[in-house]
DNA sequence: TGTTACGTTCAGTAATAACTGAACAACATT
DNA sequence: AATGTTGTTCAGTTATTACTGAACGTAACA
C-alpha cells in the first residue's frame, strides 16, 4: 500500500518541525518552512495560520524569525491585503550562511579567552587553542559548503 | 588591568555553558566539558560536584552524555574509589562525528519523505530533491572536515 | 467618519527540559 | 555485620521557552 501524497506532505511538515527544534528554532517556525518549501509557491498570512493550525501571533513570530535568516520572503498580490509568504531563493545557501555566522560567532569567543591567557600558561593556551582550531576548520568548511551549493544548480 | 587568570577561566567554562546550551546540550554538561578542556588533567567525580557547584545527579548525567558522545573518559586512581573525569583524546574529531551522525540523520529523514512522492508530482520532487541535496553537501564537508581535524597535529 | 481586515506586541498560560534531593544498589572499609 | 562512600535513578520542582488570546496601531474601504 503506497502512501497517500497528503500525509507525506504532512509527515515531511511535522518532520522539518521537529528538526528545527533540534536547531534551536521554535517547531512552528519549521513546520513552516516545511509547509513553504513543500508548496513552492506564496501563501497568505492567514491561510498559514489555519493550515498550520496556530494562531495569527505565532505566524507572526515564525515569519519574523525566517525573515532575519532570510529563508522565506513577504510578497503582495494586488487587490489583497494580505500578506503573502513564500520559500526564498537559494534557501539552502542562506542555510549554510545561518550556520557559518554561528561558527563565527563561537569562534570569536573563544579567541577572546584565548587572548586573555597569557603565555606563561602554555599548557592551557595549547587546550584552548586546539579548541579555537577546531572552529577554524568547522568554518572553513562551512563556508566551502556555501560557494559549492552556490554552485549547484538545482536550486 | 589585565584580567585575572582564574576570572579568565571561570568564564570560559560559563561561555562553553551557553555555547553548548545553543547546541541542545544541557549547560551543565558544557560547563563540565569547558572544566576539564581548561584543566586538561583527570578530576574526581565527586570534585566535580563541588567545581561546578550542582548536584552530583547533574554530573551523573553530564558524564553520561559526554561519553555517548565519546568527549570525556572516565578513569580511575589506586586507592581512591571515586571515578575520575578527563576530557578524550582528539575530542574535536569526535565533536566533529557526532555534528556529521546528526547530518547523516536529517539526511535519511528528507530521503524517506523524497521515496515517497510519486514521480508525477515533478515540481514537488525538485524541490525536496533540493532539500536533500543540501544536505548531502553538509554531509560531504562534514566528513571532510573530520579527516582533516584528524592530520592536524594540536590535538 | 466609521468599519473592517491586517499584522504585531505583550501579558499570561502551557509545555518542555534542566536540575535537585532522596532513595537505592554495589562495594569498600571497619 | 555494620557503616560509609560511590554513582545512578527517579519523582518532584524550577526555570525556560513556545504559544495563545486580546489589545493595539495602521491602513483600506464603505
Amino acid at each position: 500500500m503506497t502512501k497517500e501524497l497528503e500525509q507525506t506532505r504532512s509527515e515531511f511538515i511535522e518532520k522539518i518541525g521537529v528538526m528545527a527544534q533540534g536547531d534551536g528554532l521554535p517547531r512552528i517556525a519549521g513546520r513552516l518552512l516545511g509547509l513553504l518549501i513543500w508548496d513552492g509557491h506564496a501563501i497568505s498570512f492567514g491561510d498559514l495560520a489555519i493550515k498550520l493550525q496556530v494562531s495569527r501571533a505565532s505566524i507572526s513570530s515564525a515569519t519574523r524569525i525566517l525573515e532575519e535568516r532570510r529563508l522565506i520572503k513577504r510578497t503582495a498580490k494586488p487587490g489583497d491585503r494580505q500578506d503573502y509568504l513564500q520559500i526564498a531563493d537559494k534557501p539552502y545557501i542562506k542555510m549554510m550562511e545561518s550556520v557559518a555566522d554561528g561558527i563565527e560567532a563561537a569562534k570569536a569567543e573563544i579567541r577572546d579567552t584565548l587572548d586573555d591567557i597569557p603565555e606563561a600558561n602554555q599548557d592551557v593556551r595549547d587546550r584552548v587553542q586546539a579548541y579555537a582550531n577546531f572552529y577554524d576548520v568547522l568554518s572553513e568548511f562551512a563556508q566551502s559548503a556555501a560557494k559549492k551549493l552556490g554552485r549547484a544548480d538545482n536550486q
